[in-house]
DNA sequence: GATGCGTGGAA
DNA sequence: TTTCCAAGCAT
């Protein structure tokens, strides 16, 4: 049993130094909180803020958003990044339409089962909005359990995560704490988080300022950077290159929806075989300097092949239903990868 | 258990 | 410039 020596200082201290007016707080809409919890999925607050401001204008339900065209669903999200999180967004709300009478479940268990929630979505979803007693784990969370009781295994063990998903269910407040204060789990899920964002940080966390400094074996150590420990396996970036046919004809360009899978799922983009255009009969693309994308995991290497069709009776033919002639003062109503809508506008990716 | 998935910011 | 990683999830 825990004794709630963690929880009781992190409540009281979300209250007075915790955030509090982030646009997603001071609601408990599920459909809303729902909302920020994907797009905060891998995702700085600050990137998040904007985005979320558009998705709510434009879907303010759950309703309206199983409602709406995938297109334009990943067009608002374009830029994001990680899409499976949109398609996942919209197959949950329909879900929730469909089998939940469009309104989201409230245990944990539940939101599990929907697409695009796992254990810790879920379980910040059902504190949020019902005050369930069920821990989240996060980056922010691991960072602060594995300082405060000093736990030096790798962070990216299977074990590792089992044991700290077991210690953040010891922790989060008990009965009599949330009897005592009926918002504590949900002060509790924001606070975890909150001082794993602003004290409790990667690098030179702020352990004055820290409510369980105290109690905390990592600082009693004088070590907090040391934790969480994770191996890093170095490898040499790998390059994928890739070619980006920039076909324009009377004021349209070419772009081809991509399968779901693999990067930039569902987006729309300029198609990748540079034949294309001479299968149309608009004879060759010309390549122009390539630029480089940086991910995480790989750097991209774009070439785009250059085709300007001046003709005055283009039929805008296409070769199958993934491509589509598009105006290039529509180009905004499409989702497009992040370096494809810099080529188009114009402005240097490098 | 390991891998793939985007983009932007910080060091 | 490079590396790391940020409110993870799906396969």
């Amino acid at each position: 049993m825990a004794t709630q020596r963690l929880a009781l200082r992190i409540v009281n201290w979300q209250r007075t130094h915790g955030r509090n007016e982030l646009p997603w707080q001071n609601t408990r809409d599920p459909y809303r909180v729902w909302l920020s919890e994907i797009m905060l999925q891998q995702t700085q607050v600050t990137t998040v803020i904007d985005y979320y401001h558009r998705f709510v204008e434009r879907f303010p339900s759950v309703k309206s958003l199983a409602n709406a065209d995938i297109d334009e669903v990943l067009a608002l999200w374009a830029g994001l990044g990680y899409y499976a999180r949109a398609r996942n967004l919209h197959a949950c709300a329909k879900t929730v339409v469909d089998l939940w009478q469009g309104e989201f479940p409230e245990l944990a268990a539940d939101l599990e089962t929907l697409p695009g929630i796992g254990a810790s979505t879920a379980a910040a979803i059902a504190a949020f909005c019902h005050g369930q007693r069920v821990a989240i784990l996060d980056g922010n969370v691991k960072r602060v359990l594995t300082r405060y009781f000093a736990i030096r295994d790798d962070i990216t063990l299977t074990a590792t995560n089992r044991r700290l998903w077991e210690i953040a269910q010891n922790e989060v407040p008990s009965h009599q704490l949330i009897s005592a204060q009926p918002d504590a789990m949900a002060r509790y899920t924001q606070g975890m988080m909150d001082l794993g964002a602003t004290v409790c940080t990667r690098h030179k966390p702020k352990c004055k300022q820290c409510p369980v400094q105290q109690h905390c074996l990592a600082n009693e150590l004088g070590v907090p950077e040391e934790f969480p420990v994770k191996t890093v396996k170095r490898r040499d970036k790998p390059v994928r290159d890739l070619n980006l046919l920039w076909l324009t004809v009377n004021g349209h360009v070419l772009l081809e929806k991509r399968p779901d899978q693999g990067i930039w799922g569902g987006l729309w983009c300029l198609p990748t075989d540079t034949n294309i255009c001479s299968q149309l009969g608009l004879g060759a693309a010309v390549p122009m300097a390539s630029f480089a994308h940086e991910l995480t995991h790989f750097r991209m290497v774009i070439t785009p092949w250059r085709l300007h069709h001046a003709a005055a009776s283009q039929t805008f033919q296409t070769l199958n239903k993934n491509q589509r002639w598009v105006p290039l003062l529509s180009l905004d109503g499409y989702g497009l990868p992040k370096p494809v809508r810099a080529l188009l506008a114009g402005i240097d990716d490098r």
